[in-house]
DNA sequence: CTACTTTAGTACGTGACACCTACTAATATA
DNA sequence: TATATTAGTAGGTGTCACGTACTAAAGTAG
């Protein structure tokens, strides 16, 4: 993943920015995909089963906080609570409308997948100095809030009412 | 994406690690994803051609940098021969193995696709001081360096002949 | 209150992926 | 030389994502 034809990677290398945000990006998303996969879940799902810990959108609204077309998410919900994971709900202020509710078993997954990813970035963070760690989460949420307010609503759907009292972390994987 | 019920996003704000990161993931791969689709290719393959900028590696090895099974690999390559942006080529050294090389079409997209996606990162560091910037640079690099040198050779797979001249920047997405 | 338009969701067809299990050919090892 | 290992492919399955076309419900204009 990390490798250069020609550049040596001594101790001392250091990749560019897009490198390494790239691999990053894609160091993590196996992570997750990996241990989505000792649960049986694919990385979709187990977003989708993130989102849902803290909310109760519209099929619609799936579509606009997972970024998907709204065909995909008939068949992602379909596959879902076919294995018990999700509700189909009918919304009572719009007859159209469809909400998706997150079961126990399906909580019980997601916050399973949840915890084992977090011991894999406790170990990936752990090859950094406590000064170096507290610098990449205090940048990284620096360029997040400012690329969400950039983005206006776009990363923070506050349209989407907030269900209270869920749990206590939910934002993991939105 | 970053939407959290039990808390608001001031400006002083601070995602947890884990979030930050899964977030952060998210958004390098959308952005990727994205500049990938606008160039007619997918994600994988955006990254398969990327691999393929500075090697010539096998089918077998290909499995192994990009973490797919090798039956995976099969199709991967017969999509990307069939529209014209690789070739397979016998191997000399061992006539089991197929060695798996960029044609000009093929890096000429790569390249397009990556400048593209340069263009998002710098965006997306652009609202960091240069001080974070250079901060957070320095800081991934070590990470994935530690990391690799973790894994042994997993991520810097040096028994792949690298070869010389090819591009100047080629690791970006390995 | 009727027509028209918009919106929410589904059904269906297509294609890309990713895996697993064979299977063939070539290589390595006993 | 006989056996085991390795490289790659073929074929089957399931997930996922999209576009198009459709139904039902809501909203809007007259």
């Amino acid at each position: 993943m990390a490798s250069r034809s020609s550049r040596t990677y001594g101790a001392g290398a250091e990749l560019s920015a897009v490198d390494g945000l790239a691999q990053l990006s894609f160091l993590i998303h196996n992570a997750l995909g990996r241990r989505a996969a000792e649960n049986g879940l694919s990385l979709i799902q187990t977003r989708l089963l993130g989102v849902l810990r803290d909310r109760e959108p519209t099929m619609n609204e799936l579509a606009t906080l997972l970024e998907l077309d709204k065909s995909s998410i008939t068949g992602l919900i379909d596959r879902a609570e076919r294995r018990g994971l999700v509700d189909r709900v009918p919304s009572t202020r719009d007859r159209r409308a469809v909400l998706v509710r997150l079961t126990n078993d399906g909580r019980l997954l997601v916050n399973r997948a949840a915890a084992h990813f977090e011991l894999d970035v406790a170990r990936l963070l752990d090859v950094l100095s406590s000064t170096d760690a507290k610098a990449l989460s205090r940048v990284i949420s620096r360029l997040l809030v400012a690329h969400a307010a950039e983005q206006g609503i776009d990363l923070i759907p506050d349209r989407v009412v907030p269900l209270a009292g869920r749990d206590e972390r939910a934002a993991l994987l939105t």
